[in-house]
DNA sequence: TCTCCACCGGAATGCTTGGATG
DNA sequence: CATCCAAGCATTCCGGTGGAGA
C-alpha cells in the first residue's frame, strides 16, 4: 500500500510544483539578486492555509541552492517561535552563533549585534505565520542587516500591515508581494496524483476516490494530503489492497481530528478544563464557562486568565466565539464542518 | 435613542523557574 | 552557595466596545 511515506508528509518537499509557476517565479525573481552577491528583495506571500505558500517558499529555495553553492537558509515558524528573543535564536540557530547563548541571563540585544556582525554566505530566512509575532518590531530589525533576505508568510494582507507600526510598515510597503489563492479541484486533483505515484503503489486509488479527497479538503492541500494519509494508513493497517470509497470517508473526520487532538495534547489542565466544558455543552456565555470552570478543578484561575485561555483556544480552532460585547457565546468548534 | 454593563484585551506588576556567574 | 537575569505565567487594574433594555 504505502511505498513511500515522506511523500504523504506536509513537510515534503515535491521536486516539481503543480499550478504555481506565476508565484513560483515571482519568489525567484525577488531572490534572483543572490545569484549575483547580492541580497533578495524581502517577499511577502499571502493567501489561505493549505494554498502552498510554505512548500512554495521551500521550494524557490531549494532551487537557489542548486546555483548559488554557499547558502544559509533557515525556517521560522513563528507560531512556535512568537516572541522576539526566540525569533532571533531561531534566526541564529541557522548560522550556528548559538553555541554560547544561552535562554537566560543572555542580554537581549547580544542576539541582534550577533546577527549584524554575520559577514558569511547569503543567508535567506523564511518567516511563517509572521501574523502570529507578538513584536513585529523584529522584522524593523531584521530588514536592517544587509545579507539577509526575509520571505515573509502570512493570510491575510490587510491584517498583516495593520498590526505593524509606522516604522515597520514604511519599510516593508515596497517589498514584493505575492497572493495565493485556494486550489481548485483539478488543482488538488494534480497534487493528490503526484504524491499517489511517489507514495503509493499503483493501482490502489482511483479518479473517483482522489475527487472525493479533494473535494472533502475544500482548495486545503495540506487537509486534502491529510486525508489521502490517513487512508492509506487505515488501508495499510487492515491489510487492504485498495482504497475504498469508506475508508476515505472515515479518514476525513479523523484526518481533521488528529490536528485537534495535537493541539488539544499541547493544553495545561485548566486548559483542558474550560475546553471540556465548552464541548460538553451546547453554547455558553463567557460568565457561565467561568462559573463551571471555577466548581469543576481546584485552585481556579483568575477570570482575566480564563480569558486568555479562551482566546487561546479559538486561536487553535478548538472553540468558536460568536458575538463580540454581551452577546458572545462559545461552542465548540465542530470537528465535522 | 440613550444608558448601562458584560465582556474584551492591553499594560503594568509580581511570582516562579532555572541556568550562569562570582 | 548566594546572586543575577530573563522567560513565562498569573494577577490586578482599567479603558474601550457594542448589545440589551429602558
Amino acid at each position: 500500500m504505502i511505498q513511500d511515506a515522506r511523500v504523504l508528509q506536509d513537510e515534503f518537499i515535491p521536486s516539481e510544483v503543480q499550478h504555481r509557476d506565476a508565484e513560483v517565479n515571482e519568489l525567484t525573481n525577488a531572490l534572483s539578486p543572490i545569484t549575483h552577491g547580492r541580497s533578495g528583495d524581502t517577499t511577502f506571500l499571502f493567501g489561505p492555509s493549505g494554498a502552498g505558500k510554505t512548500c512554495i517558499s521551500r521550494f524557490a529555495v531549494e532551487r537557489l541552492r542548486e546555483e548559488v553553492l554557499t547558502l544559509n537558509v533557515q525556517y521560522v515558524n513563528c507560531w512556535e517561535d512568537y516572541s522576539r528573543f526566540r525569533t532571533l535564536y531561531r534566526i541564529l540557530d541557522g548560522i550556528n552563533e548559538t553555541l554560547d547563548i544561552h535562554r537566560q541571563s543572555t542580554p537581549h540585544d547580544v542576539l541582534l549585534d550577533r546577527l549584524r556582525e554575520y559577514d558569511g554566505a547569503p543567508y535567506v530566512i523564511i518567516l511563517d505565520e509572521v501574523d502570529q509575532l507578538d513584536e513585529t518590531d523584529v522584522l524593523y530589525d531584521l530588514y536592517r542587516i544587509p545579507d539577509l533576505t526575509m520571505i515573509l508568510i502570512a493570510n491575510r494582507e490587510e491584517e498583516l500591515f495593520a498590526e505593524f507600526d509606522s516604522r515597520v510598515r514604511s519599510r516593508l510597503t515596497s517589498s514584493t508581494r505575492v497572493h495565493f489563492d485556494s486550489y481548485h479541484l483539478d488543482e488538488l486533483m494534480a497534487i493528490l496524483e503526484d504524491r499517489v505515484r511517489w507514495g503509493l503503489e499503483s493501482g490502489v486509488i482511483d479518479d473517483d476516490r482522489l475527487v472525493q479527497i479533494a473535494d472533502a479538503a475544500a482548495g486545503d492541500a495540506r487537509v486534502a494530503i491529510g486525508i489521502l494519509r490517513r487512508a492509506a494508513e487505515r488501508a495499510q493497517e487492515a491489510g487492504a489492497n485498495e482504497l475504498t470509497e469508506t475508508t476515505i470517508s472515515e479518514a476525513i473526520p479523523e484526518a481533521r481530528e488528529s490536528v485537534r487532538q495535537r493541539n488539544i495534547d499541547q493544553l495545561t489542565p485548566d486548559q483542558r478544563a474550560v475546553y471540556e466544558i465548552i464541548r460538553d455543552s451546547d453554547g455558553l456565555a463567557p460568565k457561565a464557562v467561568y462559573e463551571r470552570y471555577r466548581d469543576r478543578v481546584e485552585d481556579p484561575r483568575t477570570m482575566r486568565t480564563v480569558r486568555k485561555y479562551l482566546s487561546k483556544l479559538s486561536h487553535y480552532n478548538l472553540v468558536d466565539a460568536s458575538g463580540t460585547s454581551r452577546d458572545r457565546v462559545y461552542h465548540a468548534d465542530d470537528p465535522l464542518s
